[in-house]
DNA sequence: AACTCGGGGCT
DNA sequence: AGCCCAGAGTT
């Protein structure tokens, strides 16, 4: 089935009635969103980075004061990645937006500050992959290159009846594949984002709204009734608990310690207070792990709060404890801040649940 | 191919 | 609690 032809999947489905169909519904029902309001490769490049795998309302907002601080290519590539990163606060995969500056940059440098409109060199910018590029090609250059997303593939499982397991990576270049010969030449774009909107507005993952569907007259799965059975999609595995103190370290001049994460990994160059990993820290060591990590002498206060809180793949179970320090701090990434400073900051959203407790 | 990487809104 | 979201990079 993975190596059959895709012309076999068409087979019988009249493309260009589809085509039409879709197209037309989606002029007409289209959402009005910030980045539709014109074809600028940057704005529509911002907008696909941060769309990924985050819903439309809660990108609007950050797309929104994202073009405000960052207008041009040239005004992100010469930022301070503090800057960056403190406008993408809270928005999550935060290699997002280290990525796009990075690719940015190398738009400022090696093409005279235009974005690139080939699959090829569009492609090697970093954070642009297959369904990023193919976007940024439709949408603003009205190229006609598949935009493979998770609702793309929903609809489309839904339509042609296909049974594979969205979840596996070689699935989604049977997806390109179709694209490639269902794509309106003449409007890719808004073939594709048609696609994705009706994804997102009508052909949902629970409860499609069949009767109100713009195609369903081409929907074998509905004509089968068999349209909540499709995606295909296997199950991941659930998240490992990790467990940490989260110390809110005061010295005596009312600062606080704060340290900035590894520039690899989870949330990669962002800040946080100190967290003591309690699977490897017996309970009575907390003060020698701390004189040890931060060289500062510290008493325990209080226990003012246990914060769970739950990423893609792990799950931290945080107690907040108040603490007082005294001592020379001796770290390469901590630091003392008052409150005012740490507004500067970029820090993750478990640990801007701390903050209150300042 | 499997794993890592956030956060929020639904069911 | 699990699923999903306009996915990409790393291993």
């Amino acid at each position: 089935m993975k190596n059959e032809p895709t012309y076999n999947m068409l087979e019988g489905f009249d493309i260009e009635a589809f085509r039409n169909d879709l197209i037309e519904w989606f002029r007409a029902e289209q959402r009005i969103l910030p980045w539709r309001e014109n074809q600028d490769p940057y704005r529509v490049w911002v907008s696909e980075i941060m769309l990924q795998q985050t819903r439309v309302d809660t990108v609007i907002p950050y797309f929104q004061n994202f073009l405000e601080k960052f207008p041009t290519p040239q005004a992100l590539a010469y930022a301070e990645e503090q800057e960056v990163l403190k406008a993408w606060e809270g928005l999550g995969y935060y290699s997002r937006a280290r990525n796009l500056q990075t690719a940015v940059r190398e738009v400022v440098e090696s093409y005279d500050g235009k974005v690139p409109n080939n699959e090829k060199e569009l492609g090697s910018l970093k954070g642009v992959g297959p369904y990023t590029r193919g976007a940024i090609l439709s949408i603003a250059y009205d190229l006609p290159s598949p935009a493979v997303d998770g609702n793309v593939m929903r609809v489309l499982s839904r339509i042609l009846m296909i049974e594979e397991d969205i979840a596996k990576p070689a699935t989604r270049k049977i997806f390109e594949s179709l694209i490639r010969e269902l794509i309106s030449k003449e409007d890719p774009s808004a073939f594709n984002q048609g696609l994705m909107e009706l994804g997102a507005l009508v052909c949902t993952p629970k409860s499609p709204s069949c009767l109100l569907c713009p195609v369903r007259s081409h929907c074998r799965a509905f004509h089968q009734g068999k349209e909540t059975e499709l995606p295909i999609k296997s199950s991941k595995k659930k998240q490992k608990r990790l467990s940490y103190m989260t110390l809110v370290l005061k010295d005596q001049e009312g600062r606080y310690v704060v340290e900035q994460r590894p520039d690899t990994g989870l949330l990669a160059n962002l800040w946080q207070f100190p967290m003591v990993p309690m699977q490897q820290v017996d309970r009575e060591k907390v003060q020698d792990w701390v004189k040890d990590h931060y060289g500062l002498d510290i008493d325990l206060l209080n226990t003012v709060d246990h914060i769970k809180h739950t990423f893609s793949h792990v799950i931290w179970d945080m107690e907040v404890v108040t603490a007082s320090a005294s001592g020379e701090l001796q770290s390469k990434v901590a630091r003392f801040a008052a409150k005012e400073e740490l507004e500067e900051l970029p820090f993750p959203v478990s640990h801007q649940k701390v903050h209150k407790h300042l």
